[in-house]
DNA sequence: TGTACATCAGTGAACGCGCGTTCACTGATGTAC
DNA sequence: TGTACATCAGTGAACGCGCGTTCACTGATGTAC
């Protein structure tokens, strides 16, 4: 919404609001408090009010309690992932730095959203079955949409659909398992860092590895 | 330490005490709580002891806090590891039936304690700092011992050492991914669970593919 | 074997505090005519 | 453009309750002589 109030002619520092403010507030202060190293599921309505600078009665203005809070907040992950994709789409040009490149752009979006991937993290085992299938279908949608890639950079055509959505799912898997190592480092530690990412990009070397050589393996069970 | 008390010649149904009862009883209830979806990190002292069926204080001579209680469940989470690995050496024989049948007891280990296994999944990102470190500590060692067993099995011998260990580390990682499909399923959804079951056989037989081949695929970064 | 004493584990009462939630209110914004 | 009204978002006081933690206590067990 573009702001549509004549700057300062009344009375000033009153009350002025812009619609989801205070909701945008809350939801941060909450991210705030997750990347202080808090767990999502012990924070309570008056703490997260109390971070965002609001009176506790406002949560219930925009939140049902705390599990909704969380329900949307996957929303916006999901924004996040997202962001995350279309960059990942626009800077992997060459398939013989694909994993590197993307290993990379993962990494400093973490490093850039830390709050986001730590809920995201917690969420995976949290408390809220929604908040846990939310997170979990992100994940899917993820390693669906990277399977189109690959098959569109003809990059797993012998691969079945099937076969290309296993090993899209491993690879996603793998990845968002790199996150709790990454996000049990300090940000500003360059070295440790560094291995994460070098050990993730193994990882899905690895995987690839074997998705090239699948088919002829043929030690597959049913 | 055995039982060394008569029976019950003494006033029945007094404080009769076995040492180290009452913190079983502490460490157990916190376990039950989680296994009914609560997430450790939202216990409280009183809800614990309450499930417990023992007075507040009574925590106080076993533990500093609830921090210090999930410390101590890592310890005991240690050990049901290092049962299911105890058995899976002793079972799994052939090595053309390894990854089925490891993950067949990864499986059932997982039913008979889900408590435990849930617990582990929510530390990874959990609240404390010690038990984060205590749970990757154990999955470190799984995939060292899982390192171990392959050379001795002479199914690794193509691989460097440090390639092998990165292997046994992939391993680890999707096996433990797939503990949150499966404690995301109710437990007597026969279905999901084989769904579960074949899947995670799948991740392990591409990445040992992938392994199998790895030296030759040369890509390798560094 | 018996006695005296230290240690340990469990108890119940009490504390002050922060919690989630409710209520009636206020004032700003959007809408209808 | 002006007026009347409904809606919405934020406020502050108040509630009863469960929390973590302390304290002084009790009685059972282990140890020394």
């Amino acid at each position: 919404m573009v702001d549509k109030q004549r700057p300062d002619k009344q009375r000033v520092e009153k009350t002025r609001r812009k619609p989801g403010e205070t909701r945008d507030k809350l939801m941060t202060a909450a991210l705030e408090l997750v990347g202080k190293g808090r767990h999502f599921a012990s924070l309570g309505i008056r703490e997260v009010t109390r971070q965002a600078g609001v009176v506790p009665t406002s949560f219930y203005r925009h939140f049902r309690n705390m599990d909704d809070l969380g329900l949307q907040l996957v929303d916006e992950l999901g924004l996040v992932l997202r962001r995350m994709m279309r960059e990942a789409r626009a800077n992997v040009l060459q398939a013989d730095k694909l994993m590197e490149e993307s290993v990379g752009i993962f990494i400093s979006h973490v490093q850039a959203n830390r709050s986001f991937f730590l809920f995201m993290a917690q969420g995976l085992a949290g408390e809220s079955r929604a908040v846990q299938d939310g997170i979990r279908s992100e994940m899917r949608f993820f390693a669906t949409e990277l399977a189109n890639d690959l098959r569109r950079l003809r990059l797993a055509e012998h691969l079945s659909d099937a076969d290309l959505e296993m090993t899209c799912d491993l690879v996603v898997r793998s990845v968002a398992f790199s996150l709790t190592d990454l996000l049990g480092v300090s940000p500003e530690d360059d070295y440790q860092i560094d291995q994460v990412r070098k050990r993730t990009t193994r990882f899905l070397q690895l995987i690839f590895v074997g998705a090239a050589h699948w088919k002829s393996a043929d030690l597959k069970s049913r």
